[in-house]
Parts: C-alpha cells; structure tokens; sequence
RNA sequence: GGAGAGAUGGCCGAGUGGCUUAAGGCGCCUGUCUUGAAAACAGGUGUGGGGCAACCCACCGUGGGUUCGAAUCCCUCUCUCUCCGCCA
C-alpha cells in the first residue's frame, strides 16, 4: 500500500508509476479527492469534538443547575452533529482504503521499462545446457515409466491438476526440500514452520487481499485462508509490530505447500507437474532498514542462484520490465531453469524488493537512532518452487535407458542411492 | 463442546461515570554531582491523525450501545489462563 501523504504531495509519481505498469493513472485524481473530502469531514469533526471536551468538564464542576441544564442540551446536540460527521468521515476511511490498496507499487527507477514479458531482460546466463545422444524425455513421460509420478492417482483422489508423487520420487521432492533449508540455514537464515491456514487479515497484509481473492482457498465456515505462498504467513510473524533496530535485518525461511486456485490459468501448462493447485516451496523473507534493502535485494539474488548453482541446473537470471512486474514489488529478478526434457526455462524463483509497500499494509516498524518510527523494508524470494525445480533436476539428470542420475548435493537424504531406475 | 477468570502504555501495575482525558514502579534518555562509573537527585520518555503554528482529535483486546461526559455501565466477538469433555 502506497502513503497517501506521499500521493497528496508527489501525484505526478504516482500518475507515472502507473503508466509505466500500463495502468490508468487516473485513480490518483479520485484518492486526492477523496483524500481531501476525508479531512474536511475530520477538520469538522475535530472541532466539535474539542468544545464537547472542554464544555462537558465545565458539566462536571459548574454547582449552577440552570446553567448545567442549558450546557447539557448544547452538548446534546453537538453530539447528534459528530454522529452524522463521524459517519461520513468513517465512509470517506473506508473508500480512501478500497480505493489505495488496489494501487500496486511504484517500481523501482532500475526496473526496466516494458509493455509485458516480452520486454522482460535477460541479465545473465550460467551454466551449459545439458547435451544428449538421444531424445530427452520431458518429465511426465519419465516419471510415469519409472513409477515415481502417477497422475492418474492424483485425478482420483482430487480431480484434475493434482498427482502423486512416489517412492524415489517423493524421497527425492523432500530431499530438495531439506537440501534448501539447511542451505539457507548456512547462508543466515532462521527456519520458521508457520501454519498454512491464516485469517484474511494476514493475507491483506502480506498485499493478496483484497486483489487476488478469486486465486485463494477460503473455508468459509471458519473464516480460515490457505497460504499462497510462504510469504504470506512470514510477512504476518511480525505484523503491528516494532522491531528492534539492532535486530535487523532479520531473515527467515520457511517450506510450506501453496495453494492456489489458478482460475486465471485454466488451460495454462496443464501437461506434467508444472502447475497445479498444490506444490511446495522454499521461501526466503528479510525485513531490514530501508537504507539496506538493495544490498539485501542483492544477498538474496545470490542465495537463491546457489540452490540452482548447487543442483547442477543451467540458469539465467530474468529482470521483470514495468509490464511485467507484481503488484507489491519494486524490483523482481526471476531464476529461470532450463528444463532439457520439455525444451523450456522454467521460473523457479522470484527474487523481489517490496520497498515499504508491505510493511505499510502490515504495520510493521523500527525505531531509528534519531528517535523517529520507519516501516521497515521487505523482501522475498523462493528458495526454488519445488515441482518446477523437481522437473529440471529430472529431465537434465535422465540416462539413455530412462533412468535418472541423482544429484551428488542430494544424496545425503536419498539413502545412499545414486540412481533412479 | 461446557464452566469460570482475565486482557490497561516497552514491562509490572492502580483505577466501578467528571480535580485521572491513565496514578505509581521498573526500564530507557538527558542533566546535576564524579577523574570515570555506580548511587542519589531533577527533568523527560506511547502510537496514529489533523493544523504553517499555538494546539487539537482518536486509541485502556475487537466492534456496537447508554450518557452532556466511558478505562469505568450494557451487549457482541476475539484471544489468553484454569478445570471438565472429546481428540491425532
């Protein structure tokens, strides 16, 4: 959520922002009005609200009872007065809120301008594609024929975009998994485990509600939400908070499943594990000083670059152009993949500087050295998407005769095994 | 699910309708004293918003209500604790 004091004074910022996003920049004429009616309302209501005060002392030492009589019918209607205001200003919070948090985020100056992907720039490429003397199967061809991924077991028990994942398979997903949460252990992160139900205020926090509602899991008879990504609960842990200074920055990363409903992608990589209303992810969050966010923009980039640097997968590094860019996020870098079986680089990780813009919506600060409250800044990363990363480690790995080479990283939690046949 | 108790500023804690629009203590900051520190003493010390400013408004778990006036009275909900029941 953007600062409406920001707004009121730097509109033409704002009117930019948009129009780099190709957005209609012509919401910030509606905030300022709508800004400008609330504290008219506020002004009014504030000075009424003050004689009140001072009248009703009066009230409770004045001995005169004529003279109480006629003050307390005063008040009375002053009272009736700052209802009716109190209403409108209430109204006037209401609509100024709506109307803000569906305003994304300013994007950074080094954002690339662009209309959408397609402008997205490529920064840098690591890492040779893998060569092979035969046809490289894409990963639910292998997956099926050596009884790790069943597709057919997931449509039954839940419908379509679901699967199983099994034996080696589902041995080799967690080792993943424990692989990039000790890797993010060593590189200075704190592991949290967080729930993946949250209540809706949580999700307006972290910037999903109101936007994204129609991509959320909601169990309606207990008001509980299912996480979309990690992010969401990690941004909650220190909502309406004030961070100690000297504590920051603090980094956290945390495995949970996301779920998404996906409406928006109906038809969109239905073929293998790709994409699902269920999957697994390594997430990195940081909150720190507003002076440090770059640098820690930075940190997590190469963090998140290890895990793929580790496994052996040939990847480049995407940064989002203006047309591109998420809704909270001042800067985005995404990992891509290469995926040697399906023949494309897959988004893996989506490194992003928040800027301020969550930490409004979540009411979460510090004290600097002059005395003065900051929202912090905020960032986040996946320390790799589980399926996605699963994928690439497959079909890069696969062997002439259909088997997979574990990777040597993985092997401490695969038992010893070196193969998948 | 049932019964009871509770929620006040960074922390502890007083406060059942108006000299309390939050006492007192701890902590923290500044000053005096001291070679320095401690102790003692004095002063200061919440958040958000409006106003050029003086200053004003709101906030005592949440949301409503009663009243000229609510931390205080009434209703709602949430959470915590104790006990009972159920339970992986």
């Amino acid at each position: 959520m953007l600062d409406i004091t920001m707004i009121r004074e730097n509109p033409q910022v704002v009117r930019a922002a948009l129009e780099k996003r190709n957005l209609d920049p012509g919401v910030v004429d509606d905030l300022i009005r709508l800004d400008l009616e609330r504290r008219s309302y506020l002004a009014e209501v504030e000075t009424l609200k003050a004689e009140r005060n001072r009248v009703s002392k009066e009230i409770g030492s004045s001995k005169e009872k004529s003279e109480r009589e006629e003050k307390i019918n005063a008040m009375r209607q002053v009272g009736d007065r700052i209802a009716v205001l109190d209403e409108s200003v209430r109204q006037a919070d209401t609509n100024l809120r709506d109307l803000i948090s569906g305003v994304p985020n300013i994007p950074d100056d080094s954002t690339p301008l662009g209309k959408d992907e397609s402008e997205n720039v490529v920064i840098r490429t690591i890492g040779e594609k893998p060569v092979f003397n035969f046809d490289p199967k894409p990963h639910w061809q292998l997956g099926s024929e050596l009884g790790i991924i069943n597709f057919d077991q997931g449509v039954k028990i839940s419908g379509s975009r679901f699967y199983v994942l099994s034996g080696a398979g589902a041995r080799l997903q967690r080792a993943l998994i424990a692989f990039m949460l000790d890797l993010h252990i060593r590189q200075q992160y704190t592991e949290k485990y967080t729930p993946f139900m949250v209540k809706a205020e949580t999700l307006f926090a972290s910037g999903q509600l109101p936007k994204f509602v129609d991509n959320l899991y909601h169990d309606v008879e207990e008001d509980f939400w299912m996480v979309p990504t990690a992010e969401v609960p990690l941004t909650g842990l220190h909502m309406n908070d004030f961070i100690e200074e000297s504590d920051l920055p603090l980094r956290y990363t945390a495995y949970t499943p996301c779920f998404r409903r996906e409406k928006m992608s109906a038809g969109r990589d239905v073929r293998g594990i790709k994409r699902g209303h269920q999957f697994d992810k390594v997430e990195m969050y940081i909150f720190c000083k507003p002076e440090d966010s770059q640098h820690e923009l930075e940190k997590m980039l190469s963090d998140a670059e290890e895990t793929a640097r580790l496994l052996g997968l040939p990847y480049r590094i995407v940064q989002l152009c203006t047309g591109d860019l998420g809704f909270n996020a001042r800067v985005t870098y995404d990992i891509e993949v290469w995926a040697a079986g399906c023949n494309e680089w897959l988004e893996v990780s989506s490194v992003s500087n928040v800027g301020d813009f969550q930490a409004r919506r979540a009411n979460i600060k510090y004290r600097s050295e002059n005395g003065k409250t900051q929202l912090v800044h905020t960032l986040n990363g996946s320390g790799l998407g589980l399926p996605r990363a699963l994928i690439a480690v497959l079909e890069n790995n696969q062997q002439a005769d259909g088997s997979i080479r574990i990777p040597e990283i993985l092997q401490p939690w695969m038992g010893g095994i070196t193969e998948i046949r």
